[in-house]
DNA sequence: GATGATGCCCTTTTT
DNA sequence: GGGCATCATC
């Protein structure tokens, strides 16, 4: 276990690790790398690449999801335990997160009448269902387990409420297996089982990656700590990298127990502990350390202090405090325009906040001055409605039965046949594709010509499903990849873009053309990443796949970004550095616990500072302010407890502006 | 099916 | 306050 601290050297460490053991003669097809995102695993390759050539790419790195998916899963299609699921490989694809979030919606609707009381009385919405299903599956329960739970007697579990959870679960699993999808979350929960149920598979998947590397692991959660430890049952050949002062992610189902654990389930593992830092400038990791220094929860025989390698002119770590959230914003800005003055380039300036509506204040500011900003992690490329259209669409060519892109495919284009019609009229066993089929021929008519539809819509209809089958048989005829993709672009460009143009027409005249762009761009884009995966010899299926399981934030389409000023939440700023950090908005009602007993929330939280304020490397100023808007009232606050802690740790002060 | 009115929600987020 | 999703209406 490779304990390193923020700012030593942890990607490179891994990075120098891996081309060391291809260089030693270790075959690359035996290492496999996990990583916390697929922009690492990306990263992680072409580094690697560059260090040991070629051989690099036949190394297996990706995320847990799409390692699992692709390596374990779809590898054991003969499984019993699969079987004994229902779950038949061939004919399940990895649901989208927006499809699986309209399948639990519906599951909610259809609660029985008293879990819908239940509810009621208790105020208890879909989001709380949600998140006790998500925290069950991210332990790797199945319905069973958590059912087994709450008779049992765990005392995590409260009984009435699991009650309706387990209700909420069943309709939903059902509702998943009638779509043939399989969601994220259970990808790694049916893993682990199958694993620990047939060992035969664990220790095939043993042989084949004999050295396991696992990248952020104290954001790891116990589903994929239990497949990893089955993988490694027999080598025990285990390599994990975490720093557990940065764990951030137990919101989502992430143990810090894990990176905790990890001596008492393999006794016999070397610590190295990395504590020098080359990032940042002595002061920043003064206060670092300090927040370090309050933390109660620790890899055993660390004092999670960090040495101050960088050479760097020390500047000290300004705190600002302010009236309003205004005067704070205007300060920052200000701030802002004064480095960009001196020349420094807006991309090494960040500014990181909590939650996003924080930054509101701060954005009028910076578009007020003329800076230039980026927001980094916002709106997910693939969550956009244009992205998820083209994903449909293909879907639709290449899997006519899939309802759900069926339906969406609907409702994003003009045929003349509404989403609603169509649930009204579709059969038990039919397909919105079938649906469509028979709407088009009962609009036929016989003329002298031949046959031709009796209607506008009936013709419209037609002439799509038309091109779509066109498109599939093509494709399949010819298996060219351009041409493939050409005709998709048409489909969109003919069915989805009036409607886009049309929407854009609404808002106001100049930003709409930019959007429409904007739109045709990303679409480009996907369909890009489609025809790449094709070329690399995947299928369709697989192709498509790919992309639900690359759901990486938005691609740098225009390279003119370095002039723009940073912001982003602290969350999306793990892994990242900059050489002047803003950490704005530190007060005790964004950056504490809300509700004082719940004792891991304020660890996170302090951790979660942690993670901001070493994102610096030479200036740090973190401010707050006494009174902020939120929804819409005036909230009054006051520093963050954490900020508290710094201050009387280091012997700072406080600037009042 | 487009359009305006109304109601709902409101940490953090990747796969 | 504001963004959004859904609903009623033409």
């Amino acid at each position: 276990m490779l304990v390193a601290g923020a700012g030593t050297g942890k990607t490179k460490t891994l990075i120098h690790r891996c081309a060391t053991m291809i260089k030693s003669g270790i075959s690359p097809i035996n290492i496999l790398m996990v990583t916390f995102t697929n922009k690492a695993a990306t990263e992680m390759r072409e580094r690697l690449r560059e260090m040991v050539g070629d051989s690099a790419s036949h190394i297996t790195a990706g995320t847990f999801h799409s390692v699992v998916y692709r390596e374990m899963l779809s590898r054991y299609p003969d499984s019993s335990y699969l079987a004994e699921q229902g779950i038949d490989m061939a004919n399940v694809g990895i649901m989208s997160d927006a499809d699986s979030r309209k399948l639990l919606k519906e599951s909610f609707e259809e609660l029985g009448l008293p879990a819908k009381a239940y509810c009621d009385e208790h105020s208890i919405g879909l989001s709380d269902l949600d998140s006790q299903m998500g925290w069950a599956r991210s332990r790797g329960y199945s319905l069973a387990e958590y059912r087994y739970q709450r008779v049992s007697g765990n005392e995590e579990v409260n009984p009435d409420f699991a009650l309706v959870v387990e209700e909420l679960w069943e309709l939903y699993s059902q509702k998943c297996r009638a779509a043939g999808g399989i969601d994220f979350d259970d990808v790694l929960v049916v893993c682990a089982h199958m694993l620990e149920r047939e060992p035969t598979i664990a220790d095939s998947l043993g042989q084949r990656f004999r050295y396991l590397m696992l990248d952020e692991y104290q954001d790891t959660n116990p589903v994929q700590m239990r497949i990893m430890d089955a993988i490694a049952r027999q080598h025990r050949n285990l390599f994990v990298v975490g720093d557990e002062k940065q764990s951030i992610y137990a919101f989502r189902g992430s143990d810090i127990q894990v990176i905790i654990g990890f001596l008492g389930r393999y006794q016999d593992a070397q610590i190295i502990n990395m504590i020098r830092n080359y990032r940042s400038a002595p002061p920043v990791i003064e206060c670092a350390n300090a927040i370090a220094a309050a933390m109660n929860q620790r890899v055993p025989n660390s004092d999670g202090q960090l040495l101050a390698e960088a050479k760097i002119e020390p500047t000290p770590v300004s705190y600002y405090e302010f009236g309003n959230d205004l005067r704070e914003a205007s300060f920052i800005a200000g701030g802002i325009a004064k480095r960009l003055k001196a020349g420094v380039t807006g991309k090494n300036i960040a500014v990181l906040y909590r939650s996003r509506p924080i930054k509101q204040e701060l954005e009028r500011q910076l578009i007020a001055q003329g800076i230039p900003y980026l927001l980094e992690g916002d709106t997910a490329f693939f969550q956009r409605a244009e992205v998820r259209d083209t994903v449909a669409l293909l879907r639709f060519v290449f899997q006519p039965w899939d309802n759900m892109a069926a339906l969406r495919v609907l409702g994003s284009v003009s045929l003349g046949v509404s989403v609603n019609k169509v649930n009204a009229g579709l059969g038990q066993d039919s397909t919105v594709y079938e649906f469509l089929q028979a709407e088009s021929d009962k609009r036929l008519k016989t003329t002298k010509a031949g046959i031709a539809p009796r209607t506008a819509a009936a013709k419209k209809v037609r002439a799509f499903l038309d091109v779509v089958d066109r498109t599939r048989e093509c494709y399949e005829h010819f298996d060219d990849a351009e041409v493939l993709v050409k005709f998709v672009a048409e489909i969109w460009r003919i069915f989805f873009l009036p409607r886009v143009e049309s929407a854009a027409k609404r808002a106001t005249a100049s930003q709409a053309q930019e959007s429409v762009d904007l739109r045709k761009q990303n679409v480009g884009f996907v369909l890009e990443q489609f025809q790449e995966a094709l070329g690399r010899g995947l299928t369709a299926e697989q192709a498509i796949e790919d992309l639900v399981l690359m759901a990486q934030a938005s691609p740098d389409m225009d390279e003119e970004q370095d002039g723009k000023v940073r912001l982003m939440t602290m969350h999306a700023s793990k892994g990242l550095e900059y050489d002047y950090l803003y950490v704005m908005g530190a007060d005790s009602e964004s950056l504490s616990a809300k509700e004082a007993e719940h004792f891991n929330d304020i660890e996170e939280n302090r951790r979660l500072f942690y993670v901001a304020v070493t994102r610096a490397k030479r200036e740090l100023c973190v401010t707050w302010s006494c009174q902020r808007l939120q929804h819409g009232q005036t909230l009054s606050t006051e520093q963050s407890p954490f900020v508290a802690e710094v201050l009387q740790h280091t012997g700072a002060g406080v600037v009042r502006g």
